[in-house]
DNA sequence: TAGAAAATACGATAGTTGTCGTACTATATT
DNA sequence: AATATAGTACGACAACTATCGTATTTTCTA
């Protein structure tokens, strides 16, 4: 029965850090979050540790340089998230939201098209 | 250039009360809430007066019975924390967060045509 | 008009988040 | 071997959130 815990804003920076990197030290991870706004070192590792504890990371302590890994897989974790800010932000009205997200974002061509098939495969059902 | 104040989960339940049902007491907004999950009067009100001190509510106070009204308009609190959640959850991949969407909740015909026409006319541009 | 009822004000609290400094420890380097 | 370097552990902090109790004030009503 393991609860979904919702990470911070700032936890998923470092989710996407990893993610997108695969397995990492602190200091990988610091130097990365360093390239948009600065962050002391330990501030990236008590966070991490943070993140250790409440099970969204896992990690491999057996050598001096400890190795984190993302414990919740990405998807999944995006798609608990928007079912949640759904809910909370659009009252569950998933289809106002995805108008207003289509009116804001501009989509290329494919984009598009790749929606309007998507589309296409659900009316089918 | 006054700043968006991102509302808390708690706070959009109040807000989503007053923008459904315009300008209400403490006590309206208390039952409404009531309705879900157990909530002290008390709790309410703080929470409003936090709301108000933080500009997300206005009120008039001449009468004994406070009158809140939310402050800020539904579509464009929700444009905003939607684009903060793509960007935050999503890396700013619009788009992939639409297919999310459109994949985890079930659509009806008529919002599919919708959507489709919608589509169809940001195609043109 | 005295007391009950209903409202606001406000302080306190526990939990969480993000931040950082300091202490300590293991490893390299000279 | 002595020192510098790089890492972890951990405590403390301010800010914020949600919660609630108590005090005070206003209004209603018996």
């Amino acid at each position: 029965m393991s609860q979904f815990v919702k990470p911070t804003d700032a936890e998923l920076e470092v989710l996407h850090i990893l993610w997108n990197n695969g397995a990492n030290s602190v200091r990988f991870v610091n130097e990365k979050l360093s390239e948009n706004r600065e962050v002391v070192y330990t501030t990236t590792l008590k966070m991490m540790q943070v993140m250790f504890e409440k099970g969204l990371l896992t990690r491999d302590d057996r050598a001096r340089t400890h190795i984190y890994t993302s414990a919740v897989p990405q998807a999944e974790t995006q798609k608990k998230m928007l079912n949640q800010f759904v809910e909370n932000t659009f009252k569950g009205s998933a289809m106002q939201m995805v108008m207003q997200a289509l009116g804001n974002h501009k989509a290329s061509d494919d984009e598009l098209s790749e929606i309007k098939a998507l589309i296409e495969k659900l009316e089918n059902k």
